[in-house]
DNA sequence: CACTTGTGCAACTTCAAAGTTGCAGGTTAC
DNA sequence: GTAACCTGCAACTTTGAAGTTGCACAAGTG
């Protein structure tokens, strides 16, 4: 399990209407369409944020008679945030190394 | 704290470049002219993304000599995976208690 | 003092992402 | 069946990020 697979859904998760998206899936599973009715976007450019963030395990796809609702998927966020602390923890155990070489005589 | 601060911090993880200088830095402090022999990217294409990782607060200058060199913040990282998993916890909170509503008679 | 080295600023090119409009195709409901 | 609604695909515009080149300037080093 490389970083490579994390810079793709950093990338998902740095733009401000993807936020929304989510933060409007939070509170209940949604169509592209009813995502558009309360955003200041169109139906098409939310289609396609849906997309990006499926790619990455953000959301999923479940129909429901003739329309597509999404599903915000909180355990990849989870897993996400576990990696982002090992990395910084690595660091800082790293880091702290180097430093009690450089004050060692 | 809202999710407003934390949506730049993505935006600069979501770029393989800003990884690459973050690993590098992770073995130990660099200059961008340093950071310039082992990667490919020019130094001011280098400068540019740690003006990014700074403004965010994931890397910090600190002056040794003549030279400016750059210190991972492993801690901006750690803050971030906390936020991150409290937004992924809250959101399965919600949507378990969204689907026992749906599920009871 | 001259020379080297590291940094900073600015203009330019390139490319991809974000968003739009328009239209075609399915599926449900009546 | 037909009308209404939701989705999917394609072409287009626009904006900003990433990267480059070029030059000017500051600060150690000999």
């Amino acid at each position: 399990m490389t970083t490579a697979t994390l810079i793709p859904v950093f990338a998902a998760l740095g733009d401000e209407t993807r936020w929304s998206i989510l933060e409007a899936l939070g509170e209940g599973d949604a169509s592209a369409s009813a995502l558009a009715e309360r955003l200041p976007v169109t139906r098409q450019a939310i289609a396609k944020h849906l997309a990006v963030l499926q790619a990455v395990g953000l959301v999923e796809p479940l129909r429901v008679g003739r329309e597509v609702r999404f599903r915000v998927v909180g355990a990849q966020l989870n897993d996400t945030a576990k990696r982002l602390d090992a990395i910084g923890a690595g660091w800082d155990r790293r880091l702290a190394a180097i430093k009690h070489i450089a004050e060692s005589p």
